[in-house]
RNA sequence: GCGGAUGUGGCGGAAUGGCAGACGCAGCAGACUCAAAAUCUGCCGGGGGCGACUUCGUGCGGGUUCAAGUCCCGCCAUCCGCACCA
């Protein structure tokens, strides 16, 4: 027998695979199929990450196993690859973004390789390539001919250190995600998305899908729906309305004063009313220059002035209410304007406070001078005419009934989730396919003429005035309208990087095809994903992102299915050695290269498999590799103690199919560390019997396979039946077999172990009764004493209550 | 503040309400060796006892149950999201 060498083994197997198309999907749409899919990577400069074999081989698992129950497999790989730090490096060592991708791409390809994963290869996408891009601005030309692609002015968050617009996703405490360097405010002309649209039905579909719990809430949460009214304030003799949503419509006649946005355009029209237009005006600007890092960080401490010069009317009571200014209303949500009801919600009772503004309890059962009373389960309304001595939820009911019969205000349901910035100022990013014509406004470029090149240009260098480099090259922005063939502009903002990865899926299905992003039949087989796994990171942004487009594609009828997705489910991160992040500054990376050198990617894969619970993060643990290798050292080992029996032997039997059952099953639920350790557990078995038989050994190596898949392959080689262990069929178990006839039950006498019995799994109660009670332990014991109560628990335990 | 998770030996972690600590790491002892490494075998939660044993023990405090790491009530700590969303 020959040393465990993973070095030969691997590069070996890899390249037999490589050579048989192993894992390449059949063209036979007869086959049941599975999509297994992990989020393709960003080819980042660092190459590979530990982190990122995690996913990998938990879903290379699946589909390894999938393929050996017969299904016709699609396990696909690409490339995430436009983004900022490409860029920036490129600007940096002055190569194009188009070289650094390549190499980085080459790179990671290697990498991957070296692991062993069973990526259909053939399949392999890149978002940079114009084939590929050209798909992602017909897309977007489709959301713009159904109204859901628009520009506006708005103020977008600035990153001042990378010059670019960021997405409110992006922004993380006031800071730029990527750089961390300051984000403010600045004002300019954005194209925008509207997920708004498709906010219901991201909530509602979220019912039809199998994603962990966790995803779900907190795409819930990031959506926020909330179930509330408008309500018309007028003005106090002027002919206008003041509109404003609440969640609480049943305390309106709490309603003590209202607080518009520092940007609400009520003050601009009616300026010439105010007696302090200056004060406003200079609040303002103030709140303009904050930062949003800034109005967080002040929250508690609330500040506004009054509108003097126009008041309110309550609608329910006629009382006339003062109008305040304030940034704790902010004018993206709702209607801008809020009524105030201090007695009943905590920012309001702060202001109030501060500003010394009256309150009126509505709602019974708290002490509004201690706090606001916020309870809506419990109170009963009063101070409130018609809807005194009504609960919340039916005072709500009743004043909105009122409202709309009035012609007052209507329910109404608001979102947090705002519409989807898309714009950037950068050059390494999809161009949007728009023209600018004076005569005929936004005209797409015509899907003929798709793709959209990206040009060469002289310098990535985003520019001061917030331009994209592309318009600096006036030659490619000088065109003429497709619609009235005048001279015209072209858009120079790109793409964000989540784009492309919006429906790379999709193009994994049909990746060469030229006449359409995949074709029907292609579609209307492999759709949808059965199991996409990633990380929680992406739950908010590419994941809603994605299931927002492709609702949107399959509403314009170019997929079948409303959701892209069937199952979703997260990885948690590996932590350095000393339980931290990875980073270069803490110094504690750990680079797969080096791991794979040393022990192998078998040994990478088993142990990333077997460092934890796969839904936490891990601590990296050098001395557990080790541990992983010794393990497949044993594996390959047992070589020496082969009989030439071909089934179980007999004390083994049960263990086996045991074993074979609880690693089927583990698979199945990301349990790896518990599979992993099953098999360790068997092949201990082996080494205390000193010998193990063919069939016993064949099917370790078997339900090993999908985990260490080289290793495995090359004793398969030796000890298989001429097939590769790829192309074999999973091992069955049979049910009845995996329970022992006799078994060891505890035996306790007031819930404490006493004894142990050996009895037969079906042996009836009065037989194994008697034998406990012959017990000299239980005779002792229950000498003397009164047995109150006896309960068995069959194969499991038998317990005597005595006094 | 809101939402989500986590808390078990020296460490990573196992446990359909039924013998807590599977499996691995580290540690200790033995075998092999001139020796070490590797490998193999055994031991390995704390206290008490020479010992068969005994007692305590799953973040803390209560409860349900013959039986609780697991279920219920009330706390504490740590981590991760979100955060003036009316």
């Amino acid at each position: 027998m020959a040393n465990y060498n993973p070095k030969e083994i691997e590069k070996k197997w890899q390249d037999i695979w490589d050579e048989e198309k192993a894992f390449e999907t059949s063209t036979d749409y007869s086959k049941p199929k599975y999509y297994a899919l992990v989020e393709f990577p960003y080819p980042s400069g660092q190459g590979l990450h530990v982190g990122h074999p995690r996913p990998y081989t938990a879903l290379d698992i699946v589909a390894r196993k999938r393929r050996m129950q017969g299904y016709n497999v699609l396990y696909p790989m690409g490339w995430d690859a436009f983004g900022l730090p490409t860029e920036n490096y490129a600007i940096k060592n002055h190569i194009h973004p188009k070289e650094v991708t390549k190499n980085n791409v080459a790179r990671f390809k290697q990498q991957l390789k070296s692991l062993g994963y069973s990526f259909t290869w053939s399949r392999e996408v890149n978002t940079t390539d114009p084939n590929y891009y050209k798909w992602t601005q017909w897309i977007f030309l489709k959301l713009f001919k159904a109204g859901l692609a628009y520009k506006t002015e708005m103020p977008i968050n600035w990153c001042t250190s990378c010059k670019v617009g960021l997405a409110n996703e992006e922004v993380v405490n006031g800071v730029c995600e990527r750089c961390g360097s300051e984000v403010v405010r600045k004002v300019k002309s954005q194209w925008m998305l509207k997920i708004t649209e498709y906010a219901q039905k991201l909530i509602d579909d979220l019912d039809t899908v199998d994603y962990i719990e966790k995803v779900k809430v907190s795409q819930k949460n990031w959506i926020g729906r909330s179930q509330g009214a408008e309500v018309d304030f007028s003005l106090a003799g002027l002919d206008e309305k003041l509109t404003v949503y609440t969640t609480r419509p049943d305390t309106l006649f709490g309603a003590t004063y209202m607080v518009i946005s520092p940007e609400h355009p009520l003050i601009e029209k009616y300026k010439d009313r105010l007696n302090n237009y200056d004060a406003i005006i200079e609040y303002r600007e103030m709140a303009a220059k904050k930062s949003d890092f800034e109005r967080t960080e002040l929250a508690k401490d609330k500040t506004g002035v009054l509108l003097d010069g126009i008041n309110a009317i309550n609608p329910v009571n006629g009382k006339e209410i003062p109008i305040w200014i304030s940034d704790y209303v902010l004018m993206t949500y709702g209607t801008g304007a809020i009524m105030a009801v201090p007695a009943h919600d905590e920012r309001d009772w702060d202001f109030a406070k501060k500003f010394g503004l009256p309150m009126i309890e509505v709602v019974a059962g708290g002490n509004i001078e201690e706090a606001a009373f916020t309870d809506v389960a419990t109170g009963k309304l009063v101070n409130s005419g018609f809807l005194n001595g009504l609960e919340v939820a039916d005072a709500k009911k009743a004043i909105i009934k009122y409202l709309e019969e009035n012609g007052l205000g209507h329910s109404k349901v608001n979102y947090k989730l705002r519409d989807w910035v898309f714009s950037r100022q950068r050059y390494w990013g999809e161009p949007i396919p728009i023209v600018k014509c004076p005569c005929c406004g936004y005209v797409p470029v015509p899907e003929e003429e798709l793709p959209l090149m990206l040009p060469e240009v002289e310098s990535y260098m985003p520019t001061d005035n917030g331009e994209s480099p592309l318009a600096a090259m006036r030659d490619w922005v000088e065109t003429t309208c497709p619609k009235c063939g005048g001279p015209a502009e072209r858009e120079t903002d790109t793409m964000p990087q989540w784009a492309g990865s919006s429906w790379y899926f999709l193009r994994y299905i049909d990746p060469d095809n030229s006449e359409a992003f995949a074709s029907k039949e292609a579609l209307d087989y492999w759709m949808p994903v059965d199991w996409y796994n990633g990380g929680m990171e992406h739950t908010t942004l590419h994941l809603l992102y994605s299931r927002f487009w492709h609702k949107f594609l399959y509403d314009q009828g170019y997929v079948n299915t409303p959701e892209p997705y069937m199952k979703r489910t997260s990885h948690g991160m590996i932590l350095g050695e000393n339980g931290e992040k990875m980073s270069k500054s803490r110094g504690n990376v750990v680079n797969p290269d080096d791991i794979v050198n040393e022990f192998g990617a078998d040994t990478l894969r088993t142990y990333e498999m077997f460092i934890g619970a796969f839904d936490l993060a891990a601590s990296w643990s050098t001395e557990g590799v080790k541990g992983c290798r010794r393990f497949l050292d044993r594996v390959w080992k047992l070589q020496d103690m082969l009989t030439d029996e071909e089934g179980y032997s007999k004390e083994l039997e049960v263990k086996m199919h045991q074993t074979i059952k609880k690693v089927s099953n583990d698979y199945e639920t990301l349990k790896f560390n518990t599979a992993i350790a099953a098999l360790m557990s068997l092949v201990n078995e082996f080494y205390r019997a000193g010998k193990v038989t063919k069939g016993e050994y064949r099917t370790v190596i078997l339900l090993l396979n999908p985990v260490a898949p080289h290793m495995t392959e090359e004793l398969w080689s030796i000890y298989g039946d001429g097939r590769r262990a790829y192309q074999n069929e999973w091992p069955e178990y049979d049910e009845a077999k995996t329970v022992e006839n006799t078994v060891e039950i505890a035996v306790q006498i007031n819930g404490k172990v006493k004894a142990q019995l050996a009895v037969g799994l079906d042996e009836d109660n009065d037989s194994v009764k008697s034998k406990v009670f012959s017990l000299e332990t239980v005779k002792s014991l229950t000498d003397g004493k009164t047995v109150v109560k006896e309960i068995y628990v069959k194969g499991r335990i038998y317990n005597i209550v005595v006094k």
